[in-house]
DNA sequence: AAAATGTAGTTATCATGATAACTATTTTGG
DNA sequence: CCAAAATAGTTATCATGATAACTACATTTT
């Protein structure tokens, strides 16, 4: 995402929204402000997961793996299901972690379609690493504080 | 953007957080429902101006020649100084609005290089045409709410 | 006035998102 | 048990973001 890098002012904002929603002029300001502060929220994470050869959509399918309590791979359709991204990008790139060895692969016994993708001994590694970044970065960014 | 559909519990993400960031639960887990909300919102400005062949870029790129109080037209930098996206997406991108008959272009007397960039008559009927349902969307959004 | 530097914008290439249409396999229902 | 439908995942194609390196013109410096 991008965003305008000066925000309307309230004024401004009245002019063009006063005519379509009045009186909600404050409430639009706000919006946009969340907006554009959580747009560079993704933009700085985007930007430490880039550095470090990951993507958020690695970093996530690392983490959803990781987080499940009772087992230790998921099927590609779990990974679906928990993350909000398109099939054919998952396929994609979980064939690319695949490839680069985060993750790992075994097939079903009884359904000759299902992946079943497990976290690799690399992969835990690089997650392992990065949380604590991953949370710094999510602590320090105030998201919302406008609004206390 | 994507995201999780299921955000961790607080719970979840205790168990990761808080060897690196003890006590911060609560406010990562806020962060985090943030930013969901905020991919959600922005997915669905996205779905409403691709469905009028216009993209969140363009509609931004209408805004600020039309904001602006003094003048009709803007030069190219004065967009992209207005806009925290890429020279090279905004290149692109007014290309294709002069092409589509969104913008008009006039060349600068003294410097061969510059462009000056005004919303057409097309681009004004598109730009007041959708104002109304984008600040709709603004106001209908609640992000933010989680937080009064 | 020529060379060097700065400024405006573009081209080339890549990353990562989407949808539509596809293959392959399994399940269901007559 | 075989045709039809459902399910799992992929391929093809496109949209829209980024950075690096470039061209062209203008300005500054010597």
């Amino acid at each position: 995402m991008f965003f305008l890098k000066a925000l309307p002012t309230d004024t401004m904002i009245a002019r063009f929204a006063d005519q379509y929603a009045p009186g909600k002029t404050g409430e639009i300001g706000e919006t946009l402000k969340l907006l554009r502060d959580a747009s560079r929220l993704i933009r700085q994470l985007d930007a430490f997961f880039a550095r470090h050869d990951l993507s958020q959509l690695k970093f996530l399918i690392l983490m959803v793996i990781d987080r499940e309590p009772a087992r230790e791979a998921l099927r590609f359709s779990d990974i679906a299901a928990r993350i909000d991204v398109s099939r054919p990008v998952l396929s994609r790139t979980v064939n690319a972690m695949l490839e680069s060895g985060l993750l790992g692969e075994t097939p079903d016994d009884k359904d000759a379609r299902v992946r079943h993708l497990a976290i690799a001994p690399a992969g835990q590694t690089v997650f392992d690493s990065l949380l604590p970044e991953y949370f710094a970065i999510l602590t320090q960014s105030r998201l919302g504080d406008l609004k206390t």
